[in-house]
DNA sequence: GCCGTTTTCGGCCCGACTGTTTTCAGTCG
């Protein structure tokens, strides 16, 4: 047994450190791509590469072939790399720093480093000020203050932006931009129309036959603080708040194939470019050429995987994880819609840290077309959330029933609970109590830093409790201020297989816990989900396509998800659990 | 360095923009 367990994400960051090294000396740019593929690839990998390598199928991961196996095993065995220690005493580690600054690449870097010595973002920001730079080859006063500009922006410069803060922020441009005359459409593309949980850059796509005017428009907003780039098809922009943003222009005509170049993602693009060069074609933003020459135009994003011969994907699943193969196999899943969402049953009211009453989010569920809603308050451990007293039970049970009977059957009301599962490990009400609820949430609030074993051990007791029927948010996460619980997914998993729980996925942005990565695993294996806002007030019951998005991201089917069950098989199944 | 229903060798997506270049290199997505 060896200590040095590096972690996926662990083994991920040394392999792009190694790409970046790499680069940096010269080395041919597929070997390179090969070490960023293989990097992407481990720090995407659902389970643990550590089991994986000691079942001895490192090769079973996609891009990761002898060369880097072998890497793997050194590292599980040695604790360090020979290879990655050789290389870094020829190119000192330090000069990937400068790779971070915009418009700075390996070659440039290189040159620095070679002419003037210069190791680090410190030495070359001293370098730029006293004007040393732009006297070297390919560069000039432009560059060098370009450089200077850049480093100044790095230290503005937001870490990726969460989902949720992102997304209004594009509405916003994006209802700006649809004011110009000729603006036929303006879409979000990118990680924010895949709807990943945290956005680098906004990605903005517009129809228009004349671009002039759209592009004048979108580097003058009052937000913007500098233009990084303006031309006729593309134009980029620094925000103020350190956000950045870029603006494609193409005609109506070839509006399908900019939106899928535009949506990626980049590994997903390059498997529709060589899946087209299979065809014949050759693809690009603009259209699929033919090898005379002439051009197949796609007004519709639907006709570029049309033109492929594959059903169209989702962007949520445009991650290169499978699903262009799985589209060719003609196995790709029947993502689940928001549509198909018939219940929301994870809610608070105000017998515990709600806004409103039951009455007022019941008839906010029904009015959203919810078939059922479950009221789970908190239970009284959780102290800022005032949560629901044992003596206080029946009194909300009555308070349901009138509630009930003032809608009528338009909506059918639960009795739930989201109980603490404390740092002991033990549930926050007895199970005689638990079990006269109608449905039961178990979630970690507290002591979310204990060591892997210990809250591992703590989520398994509530999993394997007859009168817990689903797993609330389970990691705990925060994004992007709080990690989750070190929990040990694949025993959890595993628990949750034996004792037939539901694991959550919520869907309220700050949370989308499970992740995308951890639910395909977990319908793998079987266990059903849950896709709940978690409200705490009548707006946030919209929150809900966060949650589905995450769920089409993890490759999640209607029928895995019990909010989509009619209320009798939804009920049936709550009953078979006791 | 990885990969394979045209390949175990020879490919590996393709174009926009900028700045330094008199025709292209570097960077980015």
């Amino acid at each position: 047994m060896t200590q040095n367990k590096f972690s996926n994400q662990d083994l991920a960051g040394i392999f792009q450190t190694i790409a970046n090294l790499l680069e940096i000396k010269g080395e041919v740019i597929y070997k390179i791509l090969a070490y960023r593929k293989a990097a992407d690839s481990l720090r995407d990998y659902g389970g643990s590469v550590y089991d994986v390598w000691q079942e001895g199928n490192l090769t079973d991961i996609p891009g990761v072939g002898k060369a880097i196996a072998e890497k793997i095993d050194e590292l599980y065995k040695t604790g360090h790399l020979e290879f990655l220690d050789k290389l870094s005493q020829e190119i000192p580690p330090s000069l990937t720093e400068m790779l971070e600054v915009p418009d700075l690449g390996p070659k440039k870097v290189a040159l620095f480093w070679k002419e003037l010595d210069i190791t680090d973002l410190a030495g070359l920001e001293a370098a730029a000020r006293k004007g040393e730079l732009q006297n070297l080859p390919g560069m000039g006063a432009k560059s060098e203050a370009k450089v200077l500009a850049g480093i100044e922006s790095l230290s503005r410069r937001t870490e990726r932006t969460p989902l949720w803060k992102a997304w209004p922020v594009a509405e916003d441009l994006l209802g700006k931009i649809k004011q110009v005359p000729g603006v036929e459409r303006a879409v979000a593309g990118g990680s924010l129309r895949r709807m990943r949980e945290t956005v680098g850059d906004l990605d903005l796509l517009v129809a228009a036959e004349n671009s002039s005017q759209v592009m004048d428009t979108f580097t003058s907003l009052p937000e913007v603080l500098r233009v990084t780039g303006k031309g006729k098809t593309k134009s980029s922009v620094e925000f103020n708040n350190g956000l950045r943003a870029q603006l494609w222009v193409h005609p109506p005509d070839r509006f399908g194939t900019a939106l899928q170049y535009a949506s990626g993602s980049k590994g997903h693009n390059v498997r529709l470019r060589e899946l087209a060069l299979k065809r014949g074609l050759s693809l690009s933003e603009h259209a699929f050429t033919r090898q005379d020459g002439s051009e197949i135009l796609c007004a519709d994003e639907e006709q570029v995987y049309e033109i492929l011969g594959i059903p169209w994907i989702p962007p949520e699943a445009r991650e290169d994880r499978g699903e262009v193969q799985a589209a060719l196999d003609g196995v790709l899943p029947e993502f689940i819609e928001l549509s198909d969402i018939l219940s929301e049953l994870h809610t608070h009211s105000t017998w515990s840290d709600g806004k409103v009453s039951i009455l007022d989010m019941a008839r906010a569920a029904r009015d959203r077309g919810y078939k059922v809603i479950a009221v789970t308050d908190h239970s009284p451990s959780l102290g800022i959330t005032q949560g629901l007293k044992i003596k206080d039970i029946r009194s909300q049970r009555e308070e349901i029933a009138a509630a009930q009977e003032a809608l009528g059957d338009s909506i059918l009301i639960l009795q739930g609970s989201e109980v603490e599962i404390k740092a002991d490990g033990s549930l926050d009400y007895p199970d005689q109590v638990l079990a006269e609820f109608d449905i039961v949430f178990a979630s970690l609030h507290v002591s979310l830093r204990q060591p892997r074993e210990q809250v591992t051990q703590r989520m398994i007791n509530a999993i394997q409790n007859p009168n817990v029927d689903v797993i609330g948010h389970p990691t705990g996460r925060l994004i992007p201020d709080r990690e989750g619980a070190d929990l040990d997914m694949e025993a959890v998993f595993a628990a949750a297989t034996q004792s037939g729980v539901a694991m959550e996925i919520s869907a309220h942005p700050e949370r989308l816990d499970l992740n995308d990565i951890h639910a395909r695993q977990a319908i793998e294996m079987g266990i059903p989900l849950s896709i709940n806002t978690d409200a705490h007030s009548p707006g946030e019951l919209d929150l809900m396509h966060f949650g589905v998005a995450t769920a089409r991201r993890g490759w999640v089917e209607a029928r895995q998800v019990i909010n989509t069950w009619e209320p009798e098989k939804l009920l049936s199944w709550l009953r078979n659990r006791g």
